[in-house]
DNA sequence: GCGCGTCTTTGATCTGGATCAACCTTCCCG
DNA sequence: CGGGAAGGTTGATCCAGATCAAAGACGCGC
């Protein structure tokens, strides 16, 4: 599945697989259908979904949600990874979550985005405008539910990251950042020990509540206790998962 | 509606009013349906809610909700403070949230609770056995529409806290906490000045990834700089709002 | 009204991670 | 294949907030 993406770094450029073999019928043959809200609409209404939806590319670096905008669409992530976001005036910056393939965007019942959404490697996603989105669930209740399932554990994440930024110390961040990338990076939800970073040091900084040197220090030690290796700038490989995984439960 | 809660300090036993005035139709006179879920169930059928529902009343101090055990109740508040925290092994603690009258408990997919909940001011919450719930939001769907529409809103609430804890300084910190405590506590969203804090200084630093001792300096250094009054250890009056949310917003 | 425990404030000192400053490495693109 | 920009590492120094310490202030039970 997913393996595809990591054997090579494709750093940029083309997507790495196609989602739709048949354009009338792109929802049947969508490779994340299973592990997004999507599965929640059954087979023969499929087309129903598919009508409401547009795919959508966007380049690395290419901003596609702007906090504060009017929420007019919600997105489906189909390829790539995608960081969320929030600023403040001055330009300090946290990244409130990293968005893979199958992760649903937009659940927000305000009327304007609650944080931006930027492209750190290429992304795919299904585009819904919001009236379409309205009436699709109006139709599909379980839907709903799907939707409702997903934000409560988006909500359970948020809880995590919160007692990481609150408690945690630099190398229990790092830790806890590894180990929930590999889990939620690795193929349907198995955990890997090498592990793709598809963002930069700056990224993976805004999220942990960290500043760019700290990161770099902290994966060097951790090379250097032999916790991990770091095969380039982009791919780390776990040696040490029990040990990672005490450090960032604070153990 | 909640003035009454603050005229005077009720620093603990009896519970500041009584929820149900006819034992027997509990819910059609809450006082805190309008602001929860509840109000997704029409009047006329007030009866099947109340019948899956159970009043509860808590001292301060009492966990009554502990992260990790099996989730097999619901709890709306309807009166009381509560705090929202997880723990690490060795006592480090984050609160993800503090909980007043008309929020919603337990909303998680999983199994267990992801969080512990301990009451800081007296509590009564209305119980929900997890079966019965699910067969009131089967029964109505609008009930389910109104939980994501919570979960939503308790998203963009933790991203917030997110850029919080992982980008904001202390003072940013303290300040944006009393703005949005104030927001948040007062009449059904209305600031007030004069703003009540149930919870302690070491709660307060829990919530926001400081100390006790930060968190009082912090508030020392606002009233000599006359944003605030502090009438005494549990109540302050804002005096410079503008001044705050600039603060806040980190400007 | 007294004594005790809990909460809060204030002061002195320490330190983890930020900041400042090079330098190195990779990958474009012409 | 050469030059420049972006990203990453490493070292030296600094400082916001933590930690340690002690002394009020409040509330409660007797």
């Amino acid at each position: 599945m997913a393996e595809v993406m990591s054997a090579r770094r494709l750093h940029g450029q083309a997507l790495p697989y196609v989602v739709s073999h048949d354009p009338r019928e792109p929802c049947a043959h969508c490779e994340v259908r299973g592990r997004s809200v999507c599965d929640a609409i059954p087979d023969r209404d499929l087309a129903r979904l598919a009508a409401a939806a547009v795919t959508r590319d966007f380049p690395r670096g290419r901003v596609f949600i702007e906090e504060g905008q009017p929420a007019v669409d919600f997105f489906n992530m189909t390829a790539g990874t995608a960081k969320l976001f929030k600023m403040m005036p001055d330009g300090r910056q946290q990244i409130v979550g990293f968005a893979g393939a199958g992760h649903f965007l937009g659940l927000a019942v305000a009327d304007n985005y609650a944080f931006s959404a930027q492209a750190v490697e290429p992304v795919r996603v299904c585009r819904f405008s919001r009236v379409k989105l309205q009436s699709v669930i109006h139709d599909f209740p379980a839907l709903e539910q799907r939707l409702l399932e997903t934000a409560c554990n988006e909500l359970v994440t948020a809880q995590e990251t919160m007692l990481l930024l609150g408690r945690k110390s630099a190398s229990e961040r790092v830790a806890s950042f590894l180990i929930s990338w590999a889990r939620v990076s690795g193929t349907c939800g198995h955990p890997r020990d090498r592990v793709h970073l598809p963002m930069t040091r700056a990224d993976i900084a805004d999220h942990l509540g960290l500043t760019i040197e700290t990161v770099s220090r902290t994966l060097t030690r951790f090379r250097n206790e032999k916790r991990i290796r770091v095969n380039d700038a982009s791919e780390i490989t776990i040696l040490d998962r029990a040990g990672l995984e005490a450090l960032a439960a604070g153990e």
